[in-house]
DNA sequence: TTGAAAGCGCTAACAA
DNA sequence: TTGTTAGCGCTTTCAA
């Protein structure tokens, strides 16, 4: 029977009326408890008693109540959530990155946001934006953030951030990843010790590729090699330029003994040009690659390639963001990763 | 002067602290506005005065605000946020559709959040409860979901989905893909219609790669052709897995004049397995791949595959999603956008 | 055009 | 172990 004093229709004046979802209050009331013991059996089970806890859970099943994240991401100021920040997706040297980061992070009832830079700076204002103001609990960057209003907008934030596939002096937070410039040496003087003088280069144009360029030319100017010749392409991602560019790199320097290209699938695209030009590799040309896909072993030749634990750096920025997450003690600011050479037939 | 009843230190009883993070209230204290003002130069400055407007801006500016999408989420019942579900990132047949998707959200103020079922089923309800719970304004998975708790719990979320790279009869929402059973069928047509007899099948174990390979084995028997050797292989995202299957087809099939392969990669080792056993594409073998990426036509010879446009799903995902969160009309309920057969060396 | 009040659904802090 | 209270930071509703 109803009070006589309740009106029928609430007033419901200001305020608003919620989208109709299940709540904790309505499962809570079912259960016959607090609002604050359902949290309690959801987030910390272990401090309900059990015969509590099977109600409260009871009530969950019978009203399908999927707790709301926003809600208690704001109630907490712990959002549950992570932002990888990648320069372009098809990119996929990336990808083991972020798909560990992904499978980790999900692993502890985190959730990822994706963000793409798309290599242009001026977007990445914008989205640095749009993601501070979701407050995820970090943020995994591509690449060490250089533009001093970005590095400012992370600082200010507070969230904790992780630069990866690259080193630095001076990390915001922590940065995970190996040195470019190593990489140039080292292929360089992989090729020089194999009896190759006559160097040349094709690579990407964003800035890790140019590092690893950079050093790969000097290596050999200090080792007293002819100059290297080079060619820049726009595209990494594409056969294509690895056979333009492989084509540009023989008509120029005919004598040409060796190429290092700055992807995997650039690199395919110079040993498919050198081929139909004649030349055999690794015999009158060898290409060297980066990345190590999965596919270089099985072409042929199969194509020798500089190697990068991208799967490791996801799960090293994981494990520390959720270090940060949980007050934990976080290891080194700085973390190479290394690099290695995986010997194939192609050079 | 301060009041004399002030109290020095504030009580800060129940309740708690904040994050410390720059709050609307504070940037409209510092403008001398109420909070809702602030609200409105930021989400609809059309409706404040151009001199309140420019006061509340430099006071956004002064204090470096950022505003709290979880809150106004919260407040607002639009998390301003769509999840993605994909089987798995690194299938980069699915990077057209999730990079579009991402890149026309962005543009309108949306975020991506991502989420990799790994082709297992039993992953699929946390991942669903983990995304639902965040309340996103659109969820986009990739293929049709059959599973009748998935299907259940998405129903019940009331949140607009989109199931992509298939089409449905009866979808949750809204399906945006195309025909598979076509696909097998045409393919198989296509092949036969070259006067190729002995067909082959190199297929990958997923719901839809074995939906095209049912058609195509389908539509050979119906034409009388000889039985289609099939291989299935685990891994559709590696030339090796292509090598082994067209080595294995071979050594079964001696007489083998054409292969349909359930990716480009996998068509990439078959190519390069067939010429490694010294058969020639595509005048012994014919091969066909399919997803049509981008390295297929610089391959030597280039290959023969089926094309999809990613992007065109991933557009017209998002302008469904965009469409349902303004209230505005959505068009059709089932679009198939089609498949193309891009003719090239292989077959 | 501007503002006061009242929550959105949840959890931290404190109390019993 | 359970509950009360007071917000988290924002936006909706209603009123001026």
């Amino acid at each position: 029977m109803p009070l006589p004093m309740s009106s029928s229709a609430p007033p419901l004046r200001k305020g608003r009326r919620g989208t109709g979802a299940v709540t904790l209050r309505q499962v809570a009331e079912l259960a016959g408890v607090a609002p604050i013991t359902a949290s309690r059996v959801i987030n910390t089970p272990e401090q309900v008693s059990p015969e509590v806890r099977e109600r409260v859970l009871q009530a969950v099943r019978q009203t399908g109540y999927v707790p709301n994240l926003l809600a208690g991401g704001l109630a907490s100021a712990k959002s549950r959530m992570v932002a990888a920040v990648v320069p372009n997706l098809a990119v996929s040297v990336f990808l083991d990155t972020v798909q560990t980061l992904n499978d980790a992070l999900f692993a502890r009832g985190y959730q990822l946001m994706l963000g793409q830079t798309g290599y242009a700076t001026e977007r990445e204002d914008a989205l640095l934006e749009a993601i501070i103001g979701r407050r995820p609990d970090g943020i995994v960057v591509t690449g060490v953030v250089h533009a001093p209003e970005a590095r400012q907008r992370l600082l200010a934030s507070g969230i904790p951030v992780v630069e990866t596939w690259d080193l630095s002096d001076n990390p915001i937070d922590m940065a995970v990843g190996f040195s470019h410039a190593a990489i140039g040496q080292q292929v360089c003087d992989y090729l020089r010790l194999r009896g190759r003088q006559r160097l040349g280069l094709i690579t990407a144009n964003d800035e890790r590729a140019l590092r690893r360029a950079g050093s790969f030319v000097a290596q050999a100017q200090a080792a007293g090699l002819p100059p290297v010749a080079v060619v820049n392409v726009a595209d990494s991602r594409t056969l294509h330029s690895g056979r333009t560019g492989m084509a540009r790199l023989l008509s120029e320097q005919p004598g040409l003994e060796a190429v290092f290209c700055s992807s995997d699938l650039l690199a395919m695209g110079a040993v498919t040009e050198a081929q139909c030009l004649g030349r055999r590799v690794p015999d009158d040309v060898a290409v060297v690659g980066f990345g190590d896909f999965a596919f270089v072993a099985d072409t042929v030749p199969s194509i020798t390639s500089v190697h990068i634990n991208g799967s490791r750096i996801g799960q090293l920025a994981a494990d520390y963001l959720m270090a940060r997450a949980e007050g934990r003690p976080t290891g080194e600011r700085v973390v190479d990763v290394g690099f290695s050479i995986t010997e194939r037939d192609s050079a």
